[in-house]
Formats: C-alpha cells, structure tokens, sequence
DNA sequence: TGTCATCTTATGGTATACCATGATATGGAG
DNA sequence: CTCCATATCATGGTATACCATAAGATGACA
C-alpha cells in the first residue's frame, strides 16, 4: 500500500506562499532597500501575480514586521529598530542562553552529532567568505540548537527579532576580524553542549550574542557619526530593483 | 439572516483595521470557538465587508497565530497549542521577570504611581469577579509594568504567547481560590519594584508565573482525564456563534 | 512675479464577478 | 446496503471597477 512514488505532491505550494516567500528573501536580501516604498501595482508586475496576491502578502509581511504601512502612503520595506537593538540583543542572549543550557541537559547523541553537522557547514561557510552564506549556515545552526532544545516557540521568537536586526546582524558578520573570535564562541557552545555543561552552554551562548552586541554597537556609531546612512535614505531609491 | 451583531460602523480609521480589531477580540473572547471553522463568504456577511478585507484581515490573523490555515479547508480558529505550554509559561516567566527587575531598578516614581493605580484597577476587577475584565485589567497591569522597564520588545513577544495561552488564562482567572494567591503574589511584585530591589522583583515576578502555571497544569489534566475538551471538538459546532 | 485655487493623476481602499480545483454531500443504480 | 456519479460548496487565484484622497502640476489673479 504504502507506495508513495506516485502520489501528488500534497504540499503544493499556493501562489500566495511563493510570493511571500519571495518577498521576505527579497526584503532580507537587501534588494529593496530599507525605507524603500513598494507600490503595489508594479508590485503585481514584478512579482507576476495579481494585486491580491500582492496586498495579501503584504499584510502578512507588515505583521512579520517586515513591511511598513505608511500611512497615507502605503507599504514600504521596514526600517530597522534602532532604538529598540539594545533590548533585541538582550532578548537575543536570554533565549538563546537557555536554548544552549536545555541543549546541554537533554540533547540526545544524535541531536549533537547533527549540530556538529551543521556547526561544519557554519564553517566552510565561513571559509567562503560570502556574508549571505555565513548568516543562511549561521540560522541553520541555531535552529537545530533550539530544536534540540525543544525550544521551539523560543526560535520563533528569536527569528522574529532577527528581521528586526536583519542589517545589523549582516553588518557584524561583514566587520573586519569578526570571523576567528565568532568561530572561536561557537566551539566554546558546542564543547560545553558535548560536555554536558548546562551553565556554560548558557554563558558561552550568552558571550556570543554580546559579542555580536557590541560589534553592532561600534557599527551604528560609526555609520552614524559618519554618513548617518542605516536609516534608509529617500533620495533616488533602486526603482524597478528586478527580482 | 442578517446578523449584524459584529457588523462594523465604517467612519473612522480603515475598514480592515476595524473588521481586524473586531475578529481578534471575537476570537480571543471566545465569540468563535477554537477550532470552528472560519468561511470567508459568511464571515463577509457577519461583519458586513467585502471578500478582499476579510481575506487580508484573515492573512493576518494568520501569522498573529489565532488562525490557523487547514490545508484544503481553510481557515479555522487556531486551537491552543498544548504540546508547547510549558514552555510559553518558561519564557512568560523569564520576560515578565526580567521586566519586573528592570522595572524596579530603573522605574521613575510617576510610573510607579502609574502602576500602583492599574494595580488598583486589577483589584477592582478581581472583586467584580467577571474574568473578562480579570483578564483585561491583568493585561494593563503588565503592559505598564513593560512600559516602565521600557522592554516594549518584550511586551509584544508576551501578548503574542498569551493568545496562544488563552484558554489556559481564562481557565486560570476562573479557577476556585485563584483570586486570594493571584493578588498576593501581585502585590509581592509591586511591593519589590517599590522598594527598589530588582531581584526580588523578578523572583516575585517568576512565581507568579509558575503559579499560574500550576492551575493550568492541572485544569489541563483534569480536562484531559474528564471530557477530554478543550482540544475543541469536532461535533455539532455552534454554527452562526451570534456574536 | 508670487501666491493661491483648481485640476489631474497616482495610489490605496473597497467591492464584485469570474474561473478552476478540490472536498463534501447526496442520491440513484447495482 | 454499497458504491459511484453528480451536485454543491468553499477555496485559491485573478481581473476589474469604483471611490476617496494626497501630491503634484497648472493656471489665473493680485
């Protein structure tokens, strides 16, 4: 009975799901710019989907937080919470300390050998020296952390603040020298998690998220001593930016 | 036919603003039952609006977490996420303490006359004995105690488990003997922001938590030996729900 | 020439109509 | 009574049409 090599992929994927897709990885990607309207009709046409699809996407991405509505004027792509990093990154260190800790209490060999799995990946991506991949690699390994951790609704909670912070969490992986010191934390989470260690799998979770902390940190004050940019400026914005 | 019980009077701020704020507080009050069935074209008659606002409202409710989309039926009322309320509660616990610690640490005196009054409403709530407004004053209370500790991060990432929670509250603010503990354990958390002494305001904070925890723990149980209810049943449903 | 009123246009908001598909219910044939 | 064909319904998707408003363009008058 069970012979599965003909039936229906069950899981098509409505028109709707592919266009929200496409918008966040657009939106994440940096190929609208922050601040940047995103009028619905040419919208359709970009997308190729009718305005429908695109204003029910949209509404979906405004809840995410991800879109803007102007009022009076409509969506545009959200511009980062800059006035809000310090707590994000506070609530970024809670969860995923307590992730690592239940990680180390309760993993079983399997969950840890898959995240030494992913941690490898983490580090080719590394070695690619592509940002993009660091942070794809990067948010695989803590989904599987938080996974392990049976922490699922905590990764929801932290993947939605990382949409907040999309830019700034790509500013740090892009600054100089960031990449010996954030492998090098990594391992310190991992060995604690393979030795069983729920408070240092905690705390080293915790210096990694402050470390990233305070790269942001030094990031915004230069970018704001300096061309005042990260806010999202409304000069000639990229127009028809193909997707 | 026409029931106009939930129909919207259209004058002030956008019809999907008001069909949106309207269909939350149905659903979160139980207007709906969990698991009932959502049809678009009829909900268009309920609350008097067209298909396209129905449908974005329905988007966002959607990724708010009170809709859930059933694959080739729709949307539906989201039934309350039982495998995960444990660890709501955890992180419940560790906001709203870490809130109360900041609140005590860094709260001016005019917020703490702010608090010490929408804790007197709570009061007067807890003594009408109508859970609802339990509820609702429950909630100004802890959104002024965010608002103090100027955590507004955390606040939304705590309304947003608590519609996931909601039946639990309802059942908790409605169970036998809640009432006397429940005000204890709130007045500890303000006496401790009072006096300044942050760490004792998040361990107060954090019982209450867990106490909360407990009765829903075993109004859980107790529903799941008994009537095996709450997981929403899938007989004869309430049908037109006159709201 | 400068200011103000008006017109136009772009946009968002709303309402409908239409189609194809998949799910369910119904009712008749065997 | 069972099983299958059909009808019905709900949904996803699309295309338009209409209206209100805000921004920008135009033009008249002081």
């Amino acid at each position: 009975m069970a012979d599965d090599t003909l039936r229906i992929d069950r899981s098509a994927k409505t028109l709707r799901t592919l266009a929200l897709e496409r918008m966040r990885e657009a939106i994440m990607d940096f190929h609208f710019q922050p601040g940047e309207r995103l009028v619905e009709r040419p919208l359709c046409n970009q997308l190729g989907v009718s305005r429908s699809v695109v204003r029910e996407v949209l509404r979906q991405l405004e809840t995410e937080g991800l879109v803007q509505m102007i009022p009076g004027h409509g969506p545009a792509v959200a511009k980062p919470d800059l006035g809000r990093t310090d707590e994000i990154y506070e609530l970024r260190a809670l969860l995923e300390g307590i992730a690592a800790k239940a990680c180390a209490a309760s993993a079983t060999d399997d969950q840890i050998a898959l995240l030494d799995a992913t941690l490898a990946k983490l580090l080719e991506a590394w070695a690619s020296g592509v940002p993009a991949e660091v942070m794809r690699a990067t948010t695989k390994f803590y989904e599987a952390l938080f996974e392990s951790a049976d922490k699922r609704v905590a990764w929801e909670i932290v993947s939605g603040l990382n949409v907040r912070i999309n830019q700034l969490r790509s500013m740090t992986i892009a600054s100089a020298n960031r990449r010996e010191p954030a492998i090098a934390e990594m391992h310190e989470i991992m060995d604690a998690i393979r030795s069983r260690k729920p408070e240092a799998a905690e705390a080293a979770a915790r210096r990694h998220v402050e470390s990233a902390w305070n790269i942001a940190r030094t990031a915004l004050l230069v970018s704001g001593e300096g061309k005042a940019d990260l806010l999202g400026r409304d000069e000639a914005h990229s127009g028809q930016s193909s997707l």
